[in-house]
DNA sequence: AATAGGATGGCCT
DNA sequence: GGCCATCCTATTT
């Protein structure tokens, strides 16, 4: 495999047969918001670290954020700052924003004026270790047992797990950067079940808060919250315009 | 199992 | 100066 071809695929082994998964394009990323949310479900995001380790695990649980009409989206009335300014630039850039004066969350701008989506939980795959390791030196005191499902469920989590910070990756385009993309994977078509609900820790105006604008795949065990009450459920199959 | 509080600093008004 | 798309630990039930 030549250097560009490794850019764009990787190869994996399922009953001794050479796969490769194909990096999402920009085609994919030219996709209004909540379908693209729910698009990336199930598709595998690859981190490639400074000493070329190479960090993989699948995307469960994703939240919109739709822009100039979401009370609850820091480009709400089309707001720009230097922070927020990749949710405006092309579909596909990584916007990375710091948090609680420790954190970071890792978004994905989708098609829409200011929109992205926030990646909130990953099914580690490749290289658990490594994730192990950035988590466990991320803590101060004791480091406890860290449990395989622990890694990566919450938006913060997974940015220690994959190093991902502002300096690193912020405003990368993800269709052709080679630290960090996202690929197809057949498994994401097996999904049987989409579970929508509200978003977590947001605080806003009631209308824009109550609305089903976080998802996540039913029973998977990585997902960083699951609500005691029944939410709306998506058979994946029916849902139209998925990529 | 559920809840409360502290850590910690950049951003925006 | 207040807010914040969070996480962790300790405490209570």
């Amino acid at each position: 495999m030549s250097e560009s071809d490794d850019q764009c695929t990787s190869e994996y082994f399922n009953s001794s047969v050479v796969r490769y998964r194909k990096r999402l394009d920009a085609q994919f990323y030219e996709t209004p918001c909540e379908e693209m949310a729910m698009s990336l479900l199930g598709k595998i995001l690859v981190r490639r670290l400074d000493d070329n380790t190479i960090l993989r695990g699948r995307i469960v649980e994703t939240e919109s954020y739709l822009g100039h009409d979401d009370a609850a989206s820091q480009s709400f009335k089309g707001k720009i700052t230097p922070r927020n300014e990749p949710m405006f630039m092309k579909p596909g850039t990584a916007y990375v924003y710091f948090t609680y004066g420790m954190y970071h969350c890792f978004n994905i701008s989708s098609k829409g004026d200011g929109a992205a989506v926030l990646l909130r939980a990953i099914e580690p795959l490749d290289n658990l270790d490594t994730m192990t390791s950035l988590r466990k030196q991320y803590r101060k005191g004791p480091k406890s047992q860290m449990k395989i499902k622990d890694l990566c469920n919450g938006p913060a989590k997974l940015c220690i797990s994959f190093a991902i910070d502002i300096k690193s990756c912020n405003k990368q385009d993800l269709t052709s950067w080679d630290g960090m993309w996202v690929e197809e994977d057949e498994n994401s078509k097996l999904i049987d079940t989409i579970v929508c609900s509200p978003r977590i820790g947001i605080k806003c105006e009631k209308k824009w808060q109550d609305k089903f604008l976080r998802y996540y795949i039913r029973d998977n065990p990585c997902v960083s919250k699951i609500e005691k009450i029944k939410m709306n459920e998506l058979k994946y199959s029916q849902i139209k315009n998925l990529k």
